[in-house]
RNA sequence: GGCCUCGUAGUUCAACUGGAUAGAAUAUCAGAUUUCGGCUCUGAGGGUUGGAGGUUCGAAUCCUCUCGAGGUCACCA
């Protein structure tokens, strides 16, 4: 039993004892600062069950509390919030306790509990990653990392969008004005490649517009006619048939594609478990279509078109498959999700880490899904965020302000090179190893600029202005840990080492930090519940935080006895470990020296 | 127009899901090192939580209205 559990089972005691009322919970919060304590009991919310004076309750139950358990130490209230002052000795026992673990906090996952998969990252295959696919990417990777370590298994996995109208114009570009150009005969990335080729048939297409109007075509007309793109939807119809040419081409521009996507990947630092190819699954889709259709799930119009009807549910009607019957995403979507569950049985939900434009479109799947009968419906959840914006206002290909993730990735550890060069302690790394560490630092710097916000809030990203590296940041908070190492280099103390310490004197800076470590596992919980990095990059930011201030007036290694010397030493070591673990958590990996 | 988000110091974000005098960072100003990495620490100023009502012991949080920003309502993805 942890602290609280302990403290929240002897106030139902103590309510039971004194005034024979049953209470369902206690709430409980930090103690402000101003107040003595360490925990505070609300009292508030008991006047529900028993009547009287909050301040009397609160002083009755904290009378019983201090006869009652060893923990606690003493006792004040102040209106309805009854403070309560722990011992040294319960923070040097837990901290004794904790010490040596290395995934403090963490829960392995269990095989009792349904699997999670979570998806994140659903690209276009007709153009490299953007500023959209890193906060997506970033997101998705993190929340992973905090529900693994909430004790769930959990599959990575990816949806490709491989097919479509938006391929076959990158596709029909090369064709027409690639000249045999491969990513070996430039010495291009092939996402970029392909995305040259996507932007050449926007150029095209634009001209033959232009021409068709000077002809005497209405624009709307002339958009419709323009020749390139009559060529491109053959071009879709003839994949859709297997014509070998098309498909080939497909395959070998597609994989380019997913060799320039895997490049990004792994310079971002995240992986998958699993892929997902739309072209693989449409057709299952397609199969439980006619099932749907079979059972009245889904309706049947006259053109052929097949729907549902979500009006009782308070939606629209939704389409499910063209007249022509040919798949839509919803119908994608539908295979797409059962596949998974086929191909992994112990998978009993789904995480979708897609921008909240689609808020819509699931919460219609996810209602489709259910109506199909499967019951693993209700453990499917949209991991909803914000757009990035950048000051001019939303990213528009077409006007060429779309921030390229691998333009930005490197933007970011140039600068983290720039101050590292003026400020680091870097003598002996060779330039190798510099540029490793400055990646880590730029890519620290913005994934945590990106994590540390509310998932749901969009984003404002000035790339000019770049990411500060002061303050709440990955750097700093980097930085703390590089400092931590420091010292541990210079201390020569085995983190095994135990000490008979429990009749020592806390130093007030010394009880805040193992405080703050006694709730690491409480906010992995919450973090996992929330599907919420940010409340991990919050608790690591004020661990840090309460750390610099014990470093700026304790002396570690300096310490008056051999026992506190150890102690300190120890402290600071668990404090570097949950730096690191919590970072883990976020995809930021943390430095010796910076 | 219907539905869904969001609106908090100049700026970027918090607020333990209804709890105490709304907290940090940044910028500005004033301080701290015979000490383990000063990318540090301590302090000051800065707020009618967009606005108006309501619910109750108590509201940034819940309800109604209103203003503003964005999204969505395709045989697009």
């Amino acid at each position: 039993m942890n602290l609280q559990e302990t403290l929240s089972h002897n106030v139902k005691q103590a309510i039971k004892v004194v005034f024979d009322a049953e209470l369902q919970s206690v709430e409980f919060q930090a103690t402000r600062k101003e107040f003595a304590g360490d925990i505070t009991v609300v009292v508030f919310p008991m006047l529900r069950v028993v009547k009287g004076n909050p301040v009397q309750i609160g002083e009755q139950i904290g009378q019983y509390l201090v006869e009652h358990v060893e923990e606690v130490k003493a006792f004040n209230v102040v209106k309805g919030f009854l403070n309560i002052e722990i011992s040294d000795a319960h923070y040097i026992n837990f901290f004794n306790g904790i010490k040596g673990q290395s995934q403090f906090g963490f829960k392995t996952p269990s095989s009792k509990e349904k699997a999670v998969m979570v998806e994140y990252s659903s690209p276009n295959t007709n153009k490299p990653l953007h500023l959209g696919h890193v906060r997506n990417v970033i997101l998705g990777y993190s929340v992973s990392e905090i529900l693994k370590a909430s004790g769930k298994n959990v599959y990575k996995t990816q949806i490709i969008n491989d097919r479509g109208i938006h391929i076959c114009k990158s596709m029909l570009a090369w064709k027409r004005f690639g000249n045999e150009e491969t990513p070996q005969s430039s010495g291009l990335k092939g996402d970029k490649l392909v995305g040259n080729y996507y932007v050449k048939f926007d150029k095209e297409y634009k001209v033959e517009i232009q021409q068709l109007i000077s002809e005497g075509q209405t624009e709307e007309d002339a958009k419709k006619n323009a020749p390139i793109l009559l060529e491109a939807q053959q071009m879709l119809l003839k994949w859709e048939a297997g014509d070998e040419e098309v498909v080939a081409l497909w395959k070998m521009m597609n994989g380019w594609v997913y060799e320039g996507f895997d490049a990004t990947y792994k310079s971002i630092g995240v992986d998958f478990d699993k892929l997902y190819y739309e072209s693989q699954t449409y057709l299952l889709g397609k199969e439980f279509v006619a099932e749907g259709l079979k059972t009245g799930v889904f309706i049947k119009k006259e053109d052929g078109s097949v729907w549902c009807d979500l009006t009782e549910d308070g939606l629209d009607e939704k389409i499910v498959l063209r007249s022509d019957g040919t798949a839509v995403y919803m119908t994608q979507d539908i295979g797409t999700a059962i596949q998974r569950t086929k191909d992994f049985p112990d998978v009993g939900g789904m995480v979708y880490t897609v921008g909240n434009e689609q808020e819509y479109h699931f919460q219609v799947l996810f209602l489709i899904i259910k109506k199909l009968g499967f019951e693993w419906a209700d453990n499917l959840y949209h991991l909803s965020y914000g757009m990035v914006d950048l000051p001019s206002g939303k990213m528009k290909s077409r006007e060429g302000t779309v921030v390229d993730a691998d333009d930005l990735v490197d933007e970011m550890a140039q600068t983290a090179g720039e101050i590292s060069e003026e400020l680091g302690k870097l003598d002996g790394y060779s330039p190798e190893e510099k540029q490793v560490l400055y990646k880590k630092i730029g890519l620290g710097a913005l994934k945590y600029f990106i994590l540390k916000v509310d998932p749901r809030k969009r984003i404002l990203f000035d790339p000019k202005e770049s990411i500060d590296f002061q303050g709440n940041t990955g750097p700093f908070i980097q930085y703390t840990y590089a400092r931590i190492q420091s010292i541990l280099r210079k201390s020569n103390i085995e983190d095994t080492v135990t000490l008979n310490n429990v009749d020592m004197a806390l130093h007030p800076k010394e009880r805040e930090l193992i405080k703050q470590l006694e709730l690491f596992p409480e906010v992995i919980q919450n973090a996992a519940d929330n599907y919420s990095p940010a409340l991990i990059a919050n608790y690591t930011y004020e661990l840090v935080r309460e750390f610099n201030s014990f470093y700026q007036n304790v002396s570690i290694l300096g310490a008056d006895t051999d026992a506190e010397k150890v102690f300190r030493v120890q402290l600071a070591q668990s404090v570097a470990n949950t730096i690191k673990n919590a970072f883990g958590l976020l995809g930021i990996s943390v430095p010796e020296r910076m």
